[in-house]
DNA sequence: AAATGATATCATGAAAATATAAATTGTAAA
DNA sequence: TTTACAATTTATATTTTCATGATATCATTT
């Protein structure tokens, strides 16, 4: 575990980008495939503005990449680390205990 | 990954318990078994108040425990989501590639 | 080339996080 | 019971985050 002190910082920012009600609504949907801004808009109800700087955040952390078709841009989950957190975040938080 | 949405803010608030490089430190250092306060203090360098105000933190999101043992408390992990996604940190971006 | 649609950028203000300093509490030892 | 030690609490200033409204950009259609 020693060597996570060097990467502090890196993986603190790198979670910061998963911190956020919004944008772990915005990863959810993102975890069953690539979304254009729009969808994402009405399925989640997170106003423009607010989409595309949590989008944009996102992208900054590398967690999340897009591809354009014509005027819409499609963004998907770029990143190994994101996805295996969401997983285990879904493991505690979100599964039927039996 | 639907229930998530509804945990949002609850997995959020968890998550912001952890993005800080001084309390991954802290966590870090826990990872490895229980500590005192005064012991986190010396190996890690944060300053006494800075540590109390981490410490409280991490207990409020039910991250760590404490014990005492006369005048020390000796803080430990109590959650085992924490674990999980400090050992996925780990392996992302701590571990050797080769 | 003008209008439209999809999205990003800019500016601003309010709320939350963080570090530091000072004062306080609780436990034990002299 | 006074003193010292370990840790928390309070107060404050700074920085960061977040939402909102207004504007701009860029690709497409007319």
């Amino acid at each position: 575990m020693k060597e996570m002190q060097e990467k502090a910082a890196h993986v603190s920012s790198f979670l910061k980008g998963l911190a956020s009600p919004h944008r772990l609504l915005i990863l959810c949907h993102l975890a069953e495939g690539e979304q254009s801004v729009s969808t994402l808009i009405k399925e989640t109800g997170i106003a423009q503005t607010s989409m595309s700087q949590h989008l944009n955040k996102l992208k900054n952390e590398n967690i999340v990449s897009f591809r354009r078709d014509h005027r819409t841009l499609y963004y998907f989950i770029s990143n190994d680390a994101a996805k295996d957190v969401m997983s285990v975040l879904y493991n505690h938080f979100c599964k039927e205990k039996e």
